[in-house]
DNA sequence: TGACAATTTCTGTTACAACAGCTATTTCTG
DNA sequence: CAGAAATAGCTGTTGTAACAGAAATTGTCA
């Protein structure tokens, strides 16, 4: 997520010819915009454990598939993003000790990925600080709201009802 | 953007002990998954004209500020993110002759970009075609609730208020 | 069974973002 | 005015995302 925000609304020139800007462009503006800031809020926490938010997320995907784990194509089904060069990704957080392969015997063609005690005790380090995070960012907003906005979001998951 | 969504909700083994996922965290995701999936959809609307997200909003960005231009700097602060490398994605969007850069004479460190002929017609093409797709993604949630919607994302981008 | 398709992962390449350090120019300060 | 500091942009490097294609394994069906 990574980009954002036009200039001064239509402060054009002659023969400009821009279209206006539509409410829906806003809003897509605006959720481009508040992703990205609320992705860079978690970068920074991030960083001095050099795990960017991709790499935690995967982590986090891990626990929560304890103990059999997964193989990659159910962790890039999970990713939302549907090709984030998993095997890339994953060797870089093995080469960490922070998560383990090991080839499926049943179906030779799968590598099932688990997540190492290693893995665990750093995930256990950041849960506290990555709550106080979102607290923080989000916190104020209060649980009403939250429910509202969860909601709209959900629609704008959902093209032409 | 480009991740998110964790797996199925708590689905642990013993000596797990996983903090329950709280309302923030559950809308940062959604937060993060709605933007991917919306800018997605951009890309895949603007890979023919082999442009990324990125050097469409610079693009626009320039359209905006005719005719006099903008310093890089100038750019950089209107892109909501901070360092995105600006030198070398106007250096690609110059090699195609849809900007082009002049030093400035009154003051010889600053660069003064402007968008080309080119660079207009290839916006306008793509004009009605966005437009479309924003709708497409967006419109049926209605004025109201964009409204609405509108204000939420405001209040989280804004930290402890 | 054997050919072929599908699935899963890996590899090579390109483009880009993030970070740090560099140069050129201007402004500030005494 | 000289020299330090600030500003603007560029360059080198690293890590990663996107894309295409290869390799290995399994499944399907004549």
């Amino acid at each position: 997520m990574r980009k954002l925000k036009d200039g001064p609304r239509n402060g054009r020139a002659a023969g400009g010819r821009i279209p206006p800007q539509s409410p829906e462009r806003e809003v897509f503006l605006m959720i481009q915009r508040t992703a990205d800031v609320l992705m860079r809020d978690l970068e920074e926490l991030l960083k001095p454990y050099r795990l960017s938010p991709t790499q935690y997320h995967v982590l986090r995907i891990l626990r929560s598939a304890r103990p059999e784990g997964l193989a990659c194509h159910e962790i890039t089904a999970r990713m939302s993003t549907h090709d984030p060069d998993m095997t890339r990704l994953l060797d870089r957080l093995e080469a960490r000790r922070l998560l383990a392969r090991q080839r499926q015997r049943d179906d030779r063609r799968v590598i099932r990925v688990h997540i190492t005690p290693e893995g665990l005790a750093l995930l256990r380090n950041l849960d506290e600080p990555v709550r106080q995070a979102h607290k923080r960012q989000l916190g104020h907003i209060g649980g009403r709201r939250l429910a509202l906005l969860q909601k709209l979001l959900t629609l704008a998951q959902t093209p032409k009802a």
